[in-house]
DNA sequence: CTTTATTCTCTACAACTATAGAAAATAAAC
DNA sequence: GTTTATTTTCTATAGTTGTAGAGAATAAAG
């Protein structure tokens, strides 16, 4: 067996022979090089033969830490989310209402070099997603989660009285949610370096239009 | 020379010979093939082999008309635009203010079977475009346009009274736009025949928002 | 230094790609 | 039917891809 499963090395079980490698980090490295060739020269640029290149090994390196391309894509794009969820958590921790909604949006839109990087890493995450139902499940299923903390926030800034728009939260929520995949796309397909479309002023516009009643 | 330029062959300029196809219309055959493979398989199913099938045709016929897959993509990508364009066009047509915008928005969004196939060709086209400055470029001056027609349809309904809202209408625009944007890509990744999210919902939504000042 | 299990390099391979171009098929004009 | 230019098929080619696996390199333990 060469190939071993998450975390199965880190009690070390055979004590007989030197463990050099971290099979977790090890996996976390080859997504980050991944990461940045996708970033840098798109999808298809992302050979199995051009992400070791990149994280310093050669081509058949690999394998025994991801079994197939597929599997090394999907571990990949499911690292992106999980990192944007958690500065997400960590930004709007202790915050509520319009305050947290603020927070939410500014930490997913792209405002700078590192966001407009993740914007470029979605886009073609999408595209394999379309033919794709697991890919298609993983975004289905956080953008579920973002649709729910939306929604709490929007219920918590009626409570203070700084949402008033008669119109439903569901609603809002779609609406903002879609506003926020717009940006990315917006952002991923301008020029580099003109990148600000005045996503922060769209998105105050918006808290306005809802403070109204 | 084997491969004649856009309705160059319109004239009849060989009257010596027979003149059988119509290069211009099999250019479109052959696009419309490339877009029922897209939304069908995916961009990664659409080889120049699959596509000639699909229309009909033997492996190397397609060069005649396009002498790259590049060229065909173009081509395609370029005529879905076209298209989606003329539509908003005919039904914006002899309308003006709120219900251009409404008329405009409806036709954009993803509301039934061909635009949410369409939403499924765009897709792969940004991801595309996110490395290929020409298809950027194709995608830049069609937003343009848009915001455009959207700005201006604004000023319109402001002048009804129909639009109240406390922000500036550029901005509104850039709101409106990503929110079709994401309507995309929201309907583009949901599981084949649960489509409808509610776009239209939010749509009435929004133009609520709009109006209350 | 020897042993030993792990880790990595390297080569190989089968599948598939876009593209090129020779040859065959085609259909109007005579 | 014959001629003629066009249209299409078919085969070939050069390149790239993901994947497999043998062997070398590696580093800890004795």
């Amino acid at each position: 067996m060469a190939h071993k499963s998450l975390s199965e090395n880190l009690s070390g079980e055979w004590p007989a022979v030197p463990k050099i490698v971290d099979h977790d980090e090890r996996r976390l490295e080859l997504v980050d090089a991944t990461w940045r060739i996708i970033a840098r020269n798109g999808l298809e640029g992302a050979t199995m033969r051009e992400i070791a290149l990149e994280a310093g090994f050669a081509n058949g390196a690999l394998k025994p830490y991801f079994p197939t391309k597929d599997t090394l894509l999907e571990f990949a794009f499911g690292h992106v989310f999980n990192r944007t969820n958690q500065r997400i958590a960590s930004v709007t921790e202790g915050k509520s209402g319009v305050d947290a909604l603020r927070a939410f949006c500014l930490e997913v839109l792209p405002l700078d070099e590192e966001r407009i990087n993740e914007a470029r890493i979605v886009i073609p995450f999408w595209q394999k997603a379309v033919n794709d139902p697991q890919k298609a499940e993983i975004h289905r299923q956080s953008m579920e989660e973002w649709l729910a903390a939306i929604r709490r926030h929007l219920a918590e800034a009626r409570d203070e009285g700084k949402v008033r728009a008669a119109v439903d939260d569901s609603v809002l929520a779609g609406q903002l949610l879609n506003m926020l995949l717009g940006a990315q796309i917006e952002a991923a397909l301008a020029p580099a370096g003109q990148a600000n479309f005045g996503h922060d002023a769209q998105l105050e516009g918006y808290l306005t239009l809802l403070a109204h009643p």
